[in-house]
DNA sequence: TTAAACTGATACTATATTGATATCAGATAA
DNA sequence: TTATCTGATATCAATATAGTATCAGTTTAA
């Protein structure tokens, strides 16, 4: 059970550079060096994303993309949603007859409650936040940009 | 995003459908006619079950299946261990270089924690809850077997 | 004593999802 | 006026999920 898809983590990674450059542009190609993102998966994050209004960009020779919306109002619960699909409980209950009376179904009503949990905590984790965590972190280790691989 | 797939979905209801017989084998093909599940498949996940000592067996003529713990101790973290893998939160911690320093990765921490959350709470799900849930709404309902199927 | 009802074990197929590439047209700045 | 960018698609490979088929062996009961 994979809580993070590529395509989230990427979206995710893409986000932080963004943000990290609040203000100015930042081509696909910067991002795609920075991150470690192959570079026409990442196009085709960045344009899903700019559907979504997350991101804006600029055509042409120093184009690229910036962050329209505060790094606040980003949240993973919306990351997941666009990138793999809202938060479903199994589809057992769209097979007709065979859950009848589902509505009281227990089975589904425990794992909704679950799904509210995990949406919740989802949503409380925003760009922003990690961008500040991530600066946090940064200040303990303020020399190079690459510390020793842990095992 | 899938919580639950087919296989741990089945195989909660095959558990509930031997739950309901305590004592006495259950064959599967009962299980399978009874859950609308297919039979071969069902039979893949039997065994499995086997394998991880929730179910054994009795082959030949009135044989079948039974449950080989108690319903208590069969929890829905277990079944997704088993037919989905462990809750992993995502595998850009393999990727080497990619993400040094990963021991302190906030990301990383974020969806641990989350991580966890679910885990406890799937471990509260057990068989014997969700039986004695059921047998909860069966009471409220007790005449037929079926209630009209909600829209 | 044998046929029917079972499981054990495995091999196979189909479909969907995920991850990744490739192309070409058009915009823009130097 | 060309190198550097994005927009928009089309395509492909790898993997995971869902489901089917087969055959061997066990057990019960007629
Ligand atoms: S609605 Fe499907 S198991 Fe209940
Ligand atoms: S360990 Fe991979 S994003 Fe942090």
């Amino acid at each position: 059970m994979k809580v993070l898809t590529k395509k989230t983590d990427y979206a995710i990674r893409a986000l932080l550079s963004l943000a990290a450059s609040k203000g100015s542009y930042v081509s696909a190609k910067a991002i795609s060096a920075e991150q470690g993102i192959p570079y026409q998966f990442l196009r085709g994050l960045l344009q899903e994303m700019i559907r979504h209004n997350l991101v804006s960009s600029k055509e042409g020779v120093q184009g690229g993309f910036m962050l329209s919306k505060n790094p606040d109002e980003i949240g993973l619960k919306q990351l997941i949603g666009i990138f793999q699909g809202k938060v479903e409980v199994s589809e057992c209950m769209f097979r007709k007859q065979l859950c009848a009376n589902r509505a009281k179904c227990v089975l589904r009503h425990e794992i909704m409650r679950i799904e509210q949990v995990v949406n919740n905590e989802f949503d409380k984790i925003t760009i922003g936040k990690l961008q500040r965590d991530l600066d946090a972190v940064n200040a303990l280790r303020p020399a190079s940009g690459n510390v020793e691989e842990p095992k």
